[in-house]
DNA sequence: TGCTTGTTCGCACGATTTGCAGATTAGGCC
DNA sequence: GGCCTAATCTGCAAATCGTGCGAACAAGCA
């Protein structure tokens, strides 16, 4: 995604105005890497703007996919995840505390995939399940697992 | 997913009972490559079993999951789908029709892959979205794209 | 400042899934 | 076959996630 003045301008460019709204999801989404749900962005945005709406927060990032600026990805067949990073790049997914790392995947064309007959291939997208650093500590220190899933 | 008989053996031996819905919904699953919804699933049942119930479904679909039976997977955010197949394999999901088909991918583990540091993988799954033979046909016959996402 | 049009907001609703409680029934025992 | 008990089924309410709609509001421009 684009730095929020970028953002800024392309939206002006477009008719679209600049609202404060807009500006804060900007700020919030840009370089986050955290993979956020549309109510965790509305709780972190409440917090800087209280009174915004949820329905503000769906319709800005649904905006915001539809122009490109922003990825969306599901893993669990819970709520949709946004991902500012629009790298070629997969997931990594903690299945204890659901946290979510970027990964990059070299010569992924080089494996030999048996694709069935007459399918055209167009994206892949490969998701890795485990265990994050985190969460596989034993008791190094007195931090629990970080049930983030949801902040 | 074993076959029909053999989860009868299953559930007797773990002394859960053999219901005349259960024995429906382990033959609908049995061989079953299309990756069927609960509700696809429900429907399919209900011509051959009026009056069965939707959360009757979803119960039996979730204790065959637990008894790993069954896998799951999602693809879109939205409704979880069933997978009897349990052997090493991947998806390719056609963006038109929403169909899904299996892949075998070896070699898998050759890909150069930079993890985050410290996270122990346990599982891959990769997902292949593109379009199938059915939709790339340009109009060789009077086939329209099959929107069969729900059946 | 005032106008126009895009935005925001709140609410209702749709889709999917689960919790609950009462009715029903499978399976064992006589 | 009939009975008993615990498991199961069923229908409904509710949780979760997301979207449609209309009224109120505000950004951008003359």
């Amino acid at each position: 995604m684009r730095n929020p003045e970028q953002l800024v301008e392309r939206f002006r460019s477009e008719g679209l105005k600049i609202t404060p709204q807009r500006q804060l999801l900007f700020s919030l989404l840009h370089d986050n890497a955290e993979h956020p749900t549309a109510e965790a962005l509305f709780i972190t945005a409440s917090a800087q703007m209280p009174g915004i709406s949820l329905r503000t927060v769906y319709q800005t990032l649904a905006d915001l996919t539809e122009m490109g600026e922003l990825g969306q990805v599901t893993f669990d067949g819970r709520a949709v995840r946004f991902d500012p990073n629009l790298t070629d790049h997969h997931h990594a997914v903690c299945d204890m505390c659901g946290a979510i790392a970027d990964v990059s995947i070299d010569h992924l064309d080089a494996v030999s995939i048996s694709e069935p007959n007459d399918f055209s291939p167009s994206s892949t997208s490969v998701v890795i399940h485990g265990t994050c650093a985190k969460c596989s500590a034993p008791s190094k220190n007195l931090d629990k697992p970080t049930n983030n899933q949801t902040t």
